[in-house]
DNA sequence: CGTAGCTTTGAGAAAAATCAAAAAGGGTGG
DNA sequence: CCACCCTTTTTGATTTTTCTCAAAGCTACG
């Protein structure tokens, strides 16, 4: 499953970040900017790579700077849930905590902007700024895990299949606009259907169903087109 | 479906968390809590009340002295889903935002201490152990809703009463020990299949086949014993 | 071109929902 | 304290949805 990990392991200033002022550097003053480009690198990892293991000791945090992130959970017997997806220019890592919750894997192609442990939370004791834009993001994960409980404890197959690709397709380019909307998948059947609580069988049945009736079209496996992303969201339920 | 609100508005020390020193108060010196005292209340509310609604206006925050709180989200067409319980000494109210993301009902009988939106946001601001402690809470309550997407996509209707069943079991008293528990549920077979993603009929079918293979007993409908809290425990799956 | 890994499709089985009705509680007023 | 009513819970029969098992079709890639 785990594939060789090419890591260009360059000191670099966080540009991306800088750039776009999103993410926590965003919260961030010139100086500490500068202080924290120091001890940041830009990482690189494939898809399929894991990057933290469940019940694993954390060790850095990291900026999604392009790519999807899958935070999942396993029970005993090899059941898994997809617990939340993450896209730039979220924080992985959960702060001060010793330990993950969650297992970290590359859904897609990434690069992350890596901040070791002991910066971050330094950086975050000292500005109060970068501690509520973290406390914001959390609550913001909070927002999309208790969404996401309705729709895997109240939707049908279809209106979860339907709940996932409004999902992507409107966080893969939050910019877009208009009601058309044209993307690749980030995930494989199998990772859909483990974000959705279904079966891979099921899944793709409930597409072929969106399909048959007009409500996406399947280019490619993975090259979704959404001709009216209304007439999608209105099918979700909510 | 919404009783009679009976609330006794007589301004008080919050005895109950300076007292056992938990929730958001340990977090306060001796002035701040005297300072916050003089703007909380003590209110009392039956099960089913409504605190407050989904996309409605924030507008105060309060800790659970005692009872149940549930978080509700509800689809177009009424389908309800529970995100979320609250048990002493959570703090309710989502920090900073205008407007509920959940609807909050009391699930049991309820003694809160009402905190104004403004009064709380100035002491947070003012003072990092508290901004601290509320960080920490809020990554509790996505930790939670982490394991109970888990829980509501991978886990088969025996499972998932099983694994209610320990939760209301190891948080309506977290003090307790040994293995075996003796509670009274704090929500009708309705809130139990609202928060598991069943219907009634099949969580009833299921208290009935666990009691039927010794793992629970129910004394009344709402009264449970748990004989092994290991045994129900290892059932959950994790 | 062949092979390995995804993905789709089909048929039958299992799980949970739905519809229906009986049983059990709980509170009220007599 | 009891009889009654209303609500909640349990149980039963049937239907629907989703899963499981099986096989075929696609894709990508060496």
């Amino acid at each position: 499953m785990r594939k060789d990990i090419h890591n260009s392991n360059i000191p670099v200033r966080c540009m991306s970040c800088e750039v776009r002022h999103k993410g926590i550097c965003g919260a961030l003053s010139a100086d500490e900017l500068q202080a924290l480009s120091a001890h940041t690198r830009l990482v690189n990892h494939e898809a399929g790579d894991e990057l933290a293991g469940e019940k694993m000791p954390a060790e850095s945090y990291a900026t999604v700077i392009r790519g999807v992130v899958k935070l999942t959970k396993t029970l005993e017997d090899g059941r898994q849930q997809i617990v939340g997806l993450q896209f730039a220019p979220d924080l992985l890592g959960r702060l001060n905590a010793d330990e993950n919750a969650v297992s970290v894997e590359a859904a897609s192609d990434l690069n992350l902007c890596r901040i070791p442990k002991v910066a971050l939370e330094r950086m975050v004791k000292s500005n109060p700024a970068l501690a509520e834009r973290l406390m914001t993001q959390t609550l913001r994960e909070l927002d999309e895990a208790r969404d996401w409980m309705v729709t895997l404890g109240r939707k049908t197959a279809a209106e979860k299949v339907a709940s996932f690709l409004l999902l992507i397709a409107t966080h893969l380019d939050p910019e877009a606009t208009g009601d058309r909307r044209q993307f690749d998948l980030p995930l494989s059947r199998a990772d859909i259907a483990d974000f959705l609580g279904l079966t891979i069988e099921t899944v793709s049945r409930q597409m072929s169903k969106l399909k048959a009736e007009g409500m996406i079209g399947i280019v490619a496996n993975r090259h979704i087109n959404v001709p009216k992303l209304s007439k999608l969201k209105a099918f979700c339920g909510s």
